[in-house]
DNA sequence: GTGGTTGTTGCACGAGCGTATAACAACGTG
DNA sequence: CACGTTGTTATACGCTCGTGCAACAACCAC
């Protein structure tokens, strides 16, 4: 049995949890059982804090979204002041500790699985990579790209990094992260 | 009750109806019971044919992927006989039906999450990916690309690819199927 | 200290899951 | 027509699932 906590306290170490039962055993593992157990608390408290599993899923999706967009922003932050080089470093990261991740993909493939179903996490979803994408434009101007161009050049971008980073997890032994930054800097030079 | 029928056309409905499963209802629902029912059949007729759900989404896998290198290769062929056409047939029908579906999307990520666990789907993945890059660098010799520069641009390419087909399932107001392919246009030209 | 609020547990319930098994039914062969 | 083979069904078993509920226990107000 596990001491009295705060909400708060208690309802960011279920979402802990299921981040690691997601990445672990995929979205199969999601279930009020095999979280509660990774939490060390009773299965009732996920009922309790979060009204369903649905809804503490949906709470550690907005989670690991927010720990990524920070992980990217630092290294934004760590690239210096050239504009080139921030750009150049908001686009590297996802090639690198800690988003580079084969526990991270499969986090995100459990929530992708799981939104099949879920208007909410959906949203969440297109949220978050709206959000990717206007950070993106953002730098792209900064670098100094036309603005008529900025749009589909973070499209292009956010796919090509996107792809790079699936394959970079799902089979780690066809290319390198350095082949990664390769290719994304080639494109970078046609934009 | 369902008439008896050959093993492989009873086969090839369990498949059938997997595919159908997976595609709505995601993995989650890939379960003996709504899969049988869904081909009109008792469920004990899955182990029955194939030993086993896993072994039957396995198959699902194999005949998904062996149907989307069809319609890659029907492109192809239907591009003429110039060698650039033939390439950015092959990239641009991605964006197109039958392989630009929500419905295929879902499939999709429902067998990377059932992949999670399982040594021979994850092997299939790589088999159909590698298949993939093998095609495209092909195309890209016959196109003229140096032989020391494909396989980083079939790399590219195909991450390129995969992350817009990505997103364009997911969230089909975000670009069109025409910046996608003028996207891909746009790498191309720099290769 | 006493009482009320609330985090926490353990259990019960109905439902769905995968699979094994025995009975049934259709077909080919003699 | 009889018979063995085999596709097919129905049922049973043990399991896990999500959730509702009553009881317990810790903390705060007074």
């Amino acid at each position: 049995m596990s001491k009295r906590a705060a909400p708060e306290a208690r309802r960011a170490e279920l979402i802990d949890a299921t981040a690691r039962v997601l990445a672990t055993r995929g979205a199969a593992g999601a279930s009020v059982r095999i979280i509660a157990a990774a939490a060390g608390v009773s299965p009732g408290l996920v009922t309790h804090h979060f009204g369903g599993v649905e809804r503490l899923v949906e709470a550690t999706y907005d989670h690991v979204a927010a720990r990524v967009g920070e992980a990217l922003e630092a290294a934004v932050a760590a690239a210096g002041e050239s504009p080139r080089a921030r750009l150049a470093a908001y686009l590297d990261a996802s090639f690198a500790a800690p988003i580079a991740d084969p526990a991270l993909l499969a986090t995100w493939i459990a929530f992708w699985s799981l939104a099949q179903g879920g208007a909410a996490m959906q949203a969440s979803h297109a949220r978050h990579y709206a959000g990717y994408r206007a950070r993106l434009e953002g730098l792209l101007g900064e670098a100094g790209v036309a603005a008529d161009r900025r749009r589909l050049a973070a499209v292009g971008l956010t796919a090509l990094v996107d792809g790079l980073w699936l394959e970079l997890c799902l089979s780690p032994g066809a290319f390198s992260a350095a082949e990664a930054r390769a290719v994304v800097a080639e494109y970078l030079a046609g934009v």
